[in-house]
DNA sequence: TATGAATGAGACTTCATTCAT
DNA sequence: AATGAATGAAGTCTCATTCAT
């Protein structure tokens, strides 16, 4: 039997060897280098397997659970790496308004630092998330959820502050979240996608909308 | 043989008869369904036939050449009804403003009309279209590069005659799009989302977005 | 229930009204062109229905047992007229040397008349009969093997009347009829093939091969 | 992920391990005997697996990139075989005659070694060549073409050293050509048939035809 | 720890055939 | 006598997953 059964591999998500976290994060990169480019529904072993060298789509299964454990480790690869790039740089500004911009540009940003990543993650999460069936997916909306909820406490934080005017603060977060992703996938096709302009358009738009009247 | 040669069928898009005209349209309104529920890795013609109350898949593709042909009915069919409603909402108005706000809220209002019929578009055209692979998909996609760049034409229209204010308009369409789009894939989730309410907010938010300073 | 059941159908081959013999002969054309353009196995009901200019499949079934007995009247059909072409033509010799060069020559000439009519028996006989499954196949098998018979016993009795040398008269006659055959499917995909030149050249090595040596 | 994926089936034919080897074998000779015995048409990979043993058609699948390659296979290995056996009989003649009756006559030799191999090829070679419809099926005719030319050539360098004697050279080798195949068909259904004896009847009649008057 | 091979469920599609009208 | 619609079996192919080595 592998090292790890499929029932261990959920109980004991940590306790990995040096080079079992290497493959699995090889295997996490070409998985999104591979949805980003065929979407999800040609995203299969094989062609992950192919993309990242390995001569079977058995090491797959080997190294995840099934299909959904991989999908939920690309978005949190993905979520990692777009926090540890976001964060400082909306944490390093001191308003909501400067906040809001920082963190509608360094989104757009990171899509020209790593530009498989983000649409790779549209993709999974149109794809797998939503739909409740079986448990990975429910996580992922879970993860999402609590994210967009944060984000809406922040926004009403913000509003109370007198820092935004008053406007739903579920309704402005979903629309900020569907207008990035509008752009990420539009970035994903255009090959001349100006990030850096369009992530200050978006955030020009979105300043206007929040902003107190004065 | 079946109603419509492969050959006939991309030839000759009409001259059917009534019976399997209603046919066609049962099965696209099971996909509609289908795609909405489960989405569109999982909308098989399995599925779709079971939720049709049909005995087999060959039914299908007796009336359909493919499923790239049913996708594509599934999409004409839901911008039939997307026309047929938002349309003389959005014309009624006279105003660029006014016309920007019924767009967005009548889209939003024919989400509580037809509940399934924008997820499900949204589900196809983010699998289908996109990725260029294959006629059909190009098709779509031509077919809704056309539909923004006349939106983004109104809108340039609209700034030039003073009416809204200065921005890209590409972008701001995109967002509009994404925007609306994310809040019908919530929909589709969410029991107690008040479209109403919700396409009032949105329509609000990018009003601010777009209006011309005092 | 149609005007005959398929138990009838093979019961009672004649007694047809003009209009079914009609379309039935409309059929088998159809299909012997179809046949012959396309290979036995895309010769589909559905093709030959849209070649006959007829609009359903349904038409075909009703008219005969099923796609083996349409098989069958095509073989009958081409050996009808290659029998009515070559017949006259072989019996106007008076040697048996003669015979022989005119059924050879006449055979290749019917290519002309007819192109469609000998690649399609031998496509017919060569995927369906040989191989004894069902009725209809032993049928075929046996009318060639018939033929074949009387072919023998003439050239056994033209040796025996010293008009050809001695060799192995059943041997001869399969090599004969693969030799034409050959040709015949050459012909089939040879745009330039002259089938008069290729006849006298064909005749000529078999009249060599059986000639008596002075 | 298959044994090759189909991006690499297409491009290395070879670096199979020995395992793999084996099963392409096994199944290449249940293909062989299952074409012989039912006919292209019928020899769909439920047959072929179950002759073979295997257990679903995945199996085959999995080791061959489709139909056509199979297919493609078995007429490869059947050349293989059939080179094999004839190069040494016809390369140990010295005269051009001697090398036309060891052609002939080892051809049908092989039939005895060999008893489902040439029914095979000829089967497949009369559905799949032939008529010009997609990659394998020209590989196929190109194949066969050249073979054809070439021995055409090699008649003609005969008549031109004055060991044939005047004729057709196209025509002579596609009637021999023929005249093989319908023995070999023959062979196929009739158990009491002599290899030997035929092949030998068979070359005396070309020897007759070829050869130069005294 | 990895792999090649096999598996088997399930997908789409084609086709001859049936049947009510 | 004909037709359009439906059927269902059968076919090829794809995939995630399993397993012995």
């Amino acid at each position: 039997m592998g090292a790890r059964s499929s029932k261990r591999k959920q109980e004991a998500p940590a306790g990995r060897t040096f080079i079992e976290e290497a493959r699995r994060a090889q295997i996490v990169a070409a998985a999104i280098e591979v949805i980003a480019e065929f979407g999800y529904a040609k995203a299969t072993f094989g062609r992950i397997a192919r993309r990242a060298g390995l001569s079977s789509t058995g090491v797959i299964s080997y190294h995840f659970a099934g299909k959904d454990d991989l999908m939920r480790e690309v978005v949190a690869e993905v979520m990692r790496v777009a926090d540890g790039y976001m964060r400082p740089r909306v944490e390093a500004e001191t308003t909501s308004s400067g906040r809001l911009r920082a963190f509608i540009e360094s989104n757009l940003a990171l899509l020209e630092e790593f530009p498989r990543h983000l649409p790779a993650m549209v993709e999974v999460l149109s794809n797998v998330a939503g739909r409740c069936q079986g448990e990975p997916a429910r996580e992922f909306a879970e993860a999402m959820e609590k994210a967009t909820a944060a984000q809406i406490e922040g926004v009403r934080h913000a509003q109370k502050a007198g820092d935004f005017r008053e406007f739903d603060a579920e309704t402005m977060v979903i629309a900020i979240r569907g207008a990035i992703d509008a752009l990420v996938v539009r970035a994903a096709r255009d090959p001349g996608f100006d990030a850096a302009v369009r992530g200050r358009e978006l955030a020009e738009i979105f300043d206007r909308a929040t902003r107190r009247t004065p």
